[in-house]
DNA sequence: CGAGATGTTCGGCT
DNA sequence: AAGCCGAACATCTC
């Protein structure tokens, strides 16, 4: 479910929970989102320590808590946070809750592809400050872009656009939004783009994050009207530009919708 | 009931 | 070696 900005609007769901002591910390123990985590060292930690920040970074989030306890949390697919009044029992599928005197905050993933990580320390974990730069920031240059489009060479441009690497934080819809607006057909190989391509790749890319995270970011708004958004998902949808009805396949592994007509192959 | 779902990772191939 | 692909992960919904 979550591309960056749905990710932002999770993270804004356990806001009123900062600057607040966690009272005890729930989990379902060894589920498959805690691989790897201890999770004794993880509960001890947060008793009674405060949620002090909290941070995206593309796919990505992070909590700080007092004491120097960190806590990372990616949704893969069908993960998402909430928060519910103090007397909540979580449910199946809620594998982490942090009771607080006023709520509780709940991470909910039924399918579990995502992760909870627990680290210790007084600065943020290293997998943290190693993640490359986002979208919508100054270091994500057209030249940076243009090396790594260069390194490819058959694999399809759809594939260096779910690359988090390259494009941190888009996904499935944000890929083939940013694809339409360039005008690119999804297949097209990565390394084949022409300069002037590459930069309007590079313009949408940071257009269809800005504008993403300004409105599913802020509230789970709507994207503008006239985005492939609205029509991606339904059957007979047809391009917002033209009319024309949206192709349909398998491309990098993913369901990809596309206009023939506006992104035609070359 | 089968298919597919807004994601990542791993193993194997070229 | 690096790039590429398919399979696997686990559950729910249409």
């Amino acid at each position: 479910m979550p591309e960056l900005a749905e990710v932002e609007f999770f993270r804004k769901q356990w806001e009123p929970g900062l600057g607040k002591r966690v009272q005890e910390a729930l989990i379902h123990e060894g589920k498959r989102v805690f691989r790897g985590v201890d999770p004794e060292a993880l509960t001890a930690a947060l008793k009674g320590a405060k949620l002090v920040d909290s941070q995206t970074r593309g796919k990505q989030l992070l909590f700080r808590f007092s004491g120097g306890a960190w806590i990372g949390i990616h949704l893969g697919m069908s993960g998402s946070l909430r928060r519910e009044a103090h007397d909540f029992t979580p449910g199946k599928h809620d594998h982490l809750a942090l009771v607080q005197a006023d709520g509780v905050l709940l991470y909910h993933d039924p399918r579990m592809f995502g992760r909870v990580r627990f680290d210790r320390g007084k600065q943020p974990p290293e997998w943290w400050s190693q993640l490359p730069p986002v979208v919508t920031s100054p270091e994500f240059t057209q030249a940076r872009l243009a090396e790594a489009l260069s390194r490819r060479k058959l694999g399809p441009i759809k594939a260096a656009l779910l690359d988090q690497s390259l494009f941190p934080g888009v996904g499935n819809w944000m890929a083939d939004e940013i694809l339409w607006r360039s005008r690119l057909d999804p297949r097209t190989p990565a390394a084949a783009l022409t300069s002037a391509e590459r930069t309007e790749l590079w313009k949408q890319a940071r257009l269809v994050c800005r504008t993403s995270l300004r409105t599913i970011g802020v509230d789970w708004g709507d994207p503008p009207p006239g985005w492939l958004f609205h029509v991606r998902w339904k059957k007979g949808g047809s391009c917002p530009r033209d009319g024309e009805s949206l192709q349909r396949a398998e491309v990098a592994g993913r369901t990809t919708a596309w206009c023939e007509r506006c992104q035609p192959a070359n």
